[in-house]
DNA sequence: ACAATAGAATTTAGATGAAAAATATTTACA
DNA sequence: TGTAAATATTTTTCATCTAAATTCTATTGT
């Protein structure tokens, strides 16, 4: 029997401002708020049938996770996503994620390479049924997997923020659609670097940092392209 | 005469919460409260004479920062230092650091060089008096010239709070001492780097990133020898 | 004497009403 | 039509109240 503290430790209790921060995260993900949609909060309170408190509370969290933006006296706004500001996230991305490839690599275990080439393996069928849904479904597991093993939970939690707007950013220009096969070879070259790189860390972090620096460029010509 | 919308937006107001924050910010910084020490709201509502809602948005705030853990149902505690959150710390703050001077190398005028130069020159003047809160004060601003210089606004937010809990850490375990000298020539080094290397950007932000992950190993070597 | 536990005190969490302050919108007037 | 005053919204803060959870304390039974 586990004791009292521990349990709570594991099951942290959930107060009412992140489940509404939850469900409001959503709700801008999946693109129900445009940008620049003010969140009035007595609209919220009522929708929610919470009060103040927790949706302030709410609010902070989206902040946070740099959903909206909080213009003192004036409101809590879904931010508008800018070219600027996928611009600004890649690098930092990149260079973080090469980061976390690096700091992986001592940590690389059998098992975790064979979870890696699972997740690269259900991208090719991906790719073969041109599941694009799959595909990103099963990109972000490989990329987890190894940012995980980077066992620096810094690290894993600015990761965290920097992806979840990265897919916000990809949904909102939703008719992108990225080169599947030409990343799925990035993703077999990235493999290779974990299982025969053991020496070469730096090697690995390169592979990683450009693939997402490469992803931004292309990303940038489509946007040039339809201007 | 500037029109009333835009001279708000430069002088964006101030909540009271924002105001609690920062005096808390100081108090954490300043090491009025230990780590582990708990922030009672009802005895902050009366110290600073406000109610619960700015306060509770200080506590936001400051969770943003890093500076305290808000456990549900149980309050808010200044965080613990451990040295896993200083290992956890310098390499992302070196990667960054360094991308950030790779930003900023295109960006580098004749003018922001002169003040780098200024700043360097403060820092050698601070070692020769012995001066050691000088010499942090102007390697701060240092750091801080190429990191505005990057352009990249996300990045530059980033790193606030990577340094801020930086200084914290350092403030934390107050004994140590860096080595000015060798700090100032690596200094040195790096401002050659923005003079010489318009053409080798990855040269430039290797030094910088090195410098940080060098940071790191003499502070650890530190800790070590003393336990 | 000591462990378990019941109960009290403390503290956070959430709800609510009211008012103050700033912003946004509409109306009225020149 | 353009400006200024009036009105309406909305955020922000305060003051309480109740509930729930946690921590502290003291009692009880072995």
């Amino acid at each position: 029997m586990v004791d009292k503290k521990t349990y709570k430790d594991i099951n942290k209790p959930v107060g009412l401002g992140i489940q509404v921060a939850e469900a409001l995260t959503r709700a801008i993900l999946e693109g129900y708020y445009k940008g620049g949609d003010q969140l009035v909060e007595l609209e919220l309170q009522d929708y929610f049938g919470v009060s103040r408190s927790p949706l302030r509370e709410a609010f902070r969290e989206l902040e946070k996770k740099g959903l909206v933006e909080i213009i003192p006296r004036r409101g809590t706004f879904v931010k508008r996503i800018t070219r600027r500001d996928i611009e600004e996230n890649f690098p930092i991305r990149a260079a973080l994620e090469g980061l976390a490839a690096q700091l992986a690599l001592p940590n690389m275990t059998e098992e975790s390479l064979a979870s890696m080439a699972e997740e690269l393996h259900k991208m090719e069928c991906a790719v073969e049924t041109s599941d694009t849904q799959a595909f990103y479904t099963h990109h972000l597991a490989f990329h987890e997997l190894f940012i995980e093993l980077s066992e620096n939970r810094l690290l894993i939690n600015n990761l965290r923020t920097l992806r979840m707007q990265n897919i916000w950013h990809r949904f909102s220009y939703q008719y992108y659609q990225e080169d599947l096969e030409k990343s799925l070879r990035v993703h077999h070259k990235i493999f290779e670097g974990f299982t025969n790189s053991k020496n070469q860390p730096e090697k690995c972090r390169k592979l990683v940092e450009e693939h997402i620096n490469i992803a931004l460029d292309r990303f940038l010509t489509y946007l040039r392209s339809s201007d």
